[in-house]
RNA sequence: GGGCGAUUAGCUCAGUUGGUAGAGCAAUCCGUUUACACCGGAAAGGUCACAGGUUCGAGUCCUGUAUCGCCCACCA
């Protein structure tokens, strides 16, 4: 950018180099440019591609939820999608990558309450069909928004073939599933414990809770001629069953069923002894009274032995007439209430406030679970678990991180049933009709007097089936040709809540796993490797970030020496130096331009043979890389060669030899290691090597991106 | 309670089937006579957590220890 820039222009200009060539590589001005060239060519789609192709190849992308901006986990996967998609293209498959757009079921509709909560509304006042409106209008808004941004990022997928998690087919899709479940006995209605979140009113899945731990007072009460020992005493109205093991020596002389009196919270009561094996002898006193309705443990032993539920907390939270004059009560405000009453009573025989222990909240409030029993669907997993174990073992499926393999191994060996019903209104509906409990799976209604399940599926119930439900299944010609899909790529975090899923449920529907390999990336962390996050205000934007190094910076930063499978940290210092490699590589052909061009291939000097040889040494390995996933490696070694090998040695050296009688070789060699190299760059940084591959006088094919990969 | 992983240069991390260690950033010195200062050159920096073992040879394989991290699970 010198103020003499225009002196040296005239000379250039007059050499014939491209004006761009004179100025250092500006990303801002060519990216879009270059997306825009990619688009119209119609190439993302594998219908259009030049050749004659058959072997397909293809990814899904995991859609990208559309209720905000793109994070650095979505560059990360788009660009090692498109890594993968652009060198298969080259490589002569009919390279499909399948875009999408996901509601996000639970995760936009919290994000949509916190919206509502600003504006001092609350979706609990509002109709149902008006709040489904407002959300939809919404999240069209800002899928159109979600798109663009994977353009910036550089993201060659078919837009053409784009699905949304609710467009019809979907919705057709999901239906049939969960009545092809009802009819193979795998769905069931059922009442059980469910994680209950009491601000967002809905149940939650085992994976939408987490843990904390918390230190709290531990009570030890008198119960009878019992002590018990609870952190939750506001549980403890209704508890008319003490339970202890049968081989428990120190309560021999109590019998299973038999009854005392005893004064409890709000009077006497009459206690039954119930034995049971899954009491921990070693646990505070061995003993324990039951609350079936609010803890799973509990619920379980009410029924092994038929005992009744009550409900004690409502589904707010608050305390039931049950709990007398607490009625109406907050849990956490009751709480010491209670103990003080537990306290005049003389109930309580001593309280440990060391007790730690951890708790599950909701992982989007923090707030407790309140565990509670509800009627919900229940998906039977075992069964198609043990399926895609079979997959895993016989190699159907490929979890290409060993790590992950094992993980997903253990999770399907210990599966736990899926409860998909939510009690939520942005999503699915759940086509199932009730009269006088009797069920029936219908989309319309199937008469007079039946009742429609207010409720709609979680969102991974639809997910699930992305692979077979984008590639139009049953019978479209798509589905013929690209399922089983070649690789899926998407971050470990959802490894359960949508890989396994969507490994169960292909082979449940299609027979076939839906796809073949799994390629898992990690969590992308700030420069230090801490978790980005709004509070700790360390949150990197992909979008920032390719705004001022470029985005092929941004890709390189984000795969140079990143492990597949384990998180990696984000350095916008490490994208500054890829900023630096596209200007050399700029610079590079600035160079072999001002070098002249020959194409015709004279007679090599030894020099020059040497030199296309470590070329092709070069290209075998990076290939070798690509095939086998190592992105991490491959782009470090053109990175390397580049800058340390092609510019450093032979450039340098080219500048005396070019001097020489035999500078026609030289300069067919140098015009072929660029050539060569943009193709073997293009996957990772494909605006400046197409942006570069425009300017050349010679070229194998208009569009890098379609150029042929070298052998 | 169960499972998975990490420990390599000051910092953040690579190191593909075992063959005497690499990058980015930072720090030191020198250089601006034309591809590039978004540059070039030079030098510096590590007993690869620790202890054993297998091997001609181990950062890499095995066993154990320590520290750190992640995931799963109904412990009152």
């Amino acid at each position: 950018m010198s103020k003499d820039g225009s002196k040296s222009s005239q000379i250039r200009n007059d050499a014939g180099i491209p004006d761009e060539f004179l100025r250092p590589y500006q990303p801002q001005e060519s990216e879009s440019a270059m997306y825009a060239l990619w688009e119209k060519s119609g190439y993302f789609n594998p219908d259009n591609l030049p050749g004659d192709r058959t072997e397909p190849f293809t990814i899904i992308m995991p859609p990208p939820n559309a209720n905000g901006s793109l994070h650095a986990g979505h560059a990360l996967f788009v660009t090692l999608e498109d890594i993968m998609t652009r060198y298969q293209r080259m490589r002569g498959k009919k390279a499909l990558w399948v875009p999408g757009a996901d509601h996000a079921g639970f995760e936009t509709q919290v994000v949509y309450e916190k919206k509502l909560e600003k504006e001092g509304r609350s979706r609990f006042e509002m109709k149902p069909e008006d709040l489904y409106k407002e959300i939809y209008d919404f999240t069209i808004e800002n899928k159109s928004f979600m798109e663009n941004q994977l353009r910036q990022l550089g993201a060659s997928c078919d837009w053409s073939r784009e699905v949304f998690t609710l467009d019809q087919k979907v919705i057709d899709t999901v239906y049939d599933t969960f009545q092809k479940l009802w009819d193979d006995k795998l769905l069931y209605r059922g009442s059980r414990i469910v994680n209950w979140c009491p601000k967002h009113q809905t149940s939650l899945s085992n994976l939408e809770t987490e843990r904390e731990t918390r230190t709290e007072n531990f009570y030890y009460l008198k119960y009878g001629p019992f002590v018990i020992a609870t952190a939750r005493p506001e549980t403890k109205f209704g508890d008319k069953y003490v339970v202890m093991h049968p081989d428990d020596a120190r309560y021999a002389k109590y019998k299973d069923g038999d009854t005392f009196e005893c004064e409890w919270i709000n009077g006497k009561i009459t206690a039954t002894v119930v034995k049971d094996e899954s009491i921990d002898m070693s646990l505070g006193t061995g003993v324990m009274t039951i609350t079936p309705w609010h803890d799973a443990t509990d619920f379980e032993i009410a029924q092994r032995h038929n005992l009744p539920f009550e409900q004690v907390i409502d589904w707010r939270g608050k305390l039931l007439p049950i709990a007398g004059e607490f009625t109406g009560m907050n849990i956490k405000e009751a709480r010491p209430k209670i103990v003080e009453k537990l306290q005049s009573k003389e109930l309580v025989e001593k309280i440990d406030d060391k007790y730690s222990h951890e708790v599950p909240v909701c992982y989007k409030c923090n707030r407790e679970i309140e565990p509670q029993v509800k009627e919900q669907w229940f998906v039977k997993m075992q069964p198609l678990a043990l399926r895609a174990l079979e997959a895993l073992n016989n190699g159907e499926v490929k979890v290409l991180t060993e790590q992950h393999d094992k993980i997903l191994r253990h999770w399907l060996s210990n599966i736990n049933d899926w409860n998909i019903s939510r009690q939520i209104v942005w999503g699915i509906p759940i086509p199932a009709w009730q009269k006088d409990g009797e069920w029936k799976i219908s989309v319309e209604s199937p008469g007079e007097g039946w009742e429609k399940d207010p409720d709609t599926f979680d969102t991974w119930f639809s997910s699930g089936q992305w692979p077979y439900i984008t590639l139009g299944f049953p019978d479209s010609d798509d589905f013929k040709q690209f399922y089983p899909t070649t690789v899926m790529e998407t971050g470990a975090d959802i490894l359960f809540f949508w890989v396994a899923r969507m490994l169960m449920m292909g082979l449940y529907r299609t027979g076939k796993v839906p796809f073949k390999n799994v390629y898992l990336h990690g969590l992308v962390r700030d420069a230090k490797g801490q978790k980005m996050s709004k509070s700790k205000g360390n949150v990197i934007s992909p979008l920032t970030v390719s705004d001022e190094y470029g985005t092929d910076a941004l890709r390189m930063g984000l795969i140079v020496g990143n492990t597949p499978g384990t998180d990696l940290n984000l350095d916008p210092r490490k994208t500054g130096a890829y900023k630096k490699f596209a200007n050399k590589l700029w610079n590079i052909t600035r160079f072999v331009l001002e070098s002249g061009v020959v194409t015709e291939k004279p007679t090599l000097r030894d020099a020059d043979v040497k030199i296309l040889s470590r070329l092709s040494e070069v290209a075998v390995d990076v290939t070798s890389d690509l095939e086998y996933f190592r992105f991490h490696l491959a782009s470090d070694k053109l990175y390397h060669y580049l800058w340390d090998e092609f510019a450093a040695v032979t450039i340098e050296e080219s500048k005396e030899v070019l001097k020489s009688t035999e500078a026609n070789s030289r300069r067919y060699t140098l015009y072929c290691v660029l050539s060569t190299s943009l193709k073997l760059l293009h996957p990772f940084m494909p605006f400046v090597t197409e942006a570069i591959w425009q300017k050349l006088p010679k070229k194998d094919s208009e569009l890098l991106m379609v150029a042929k990969w070298p052998q």
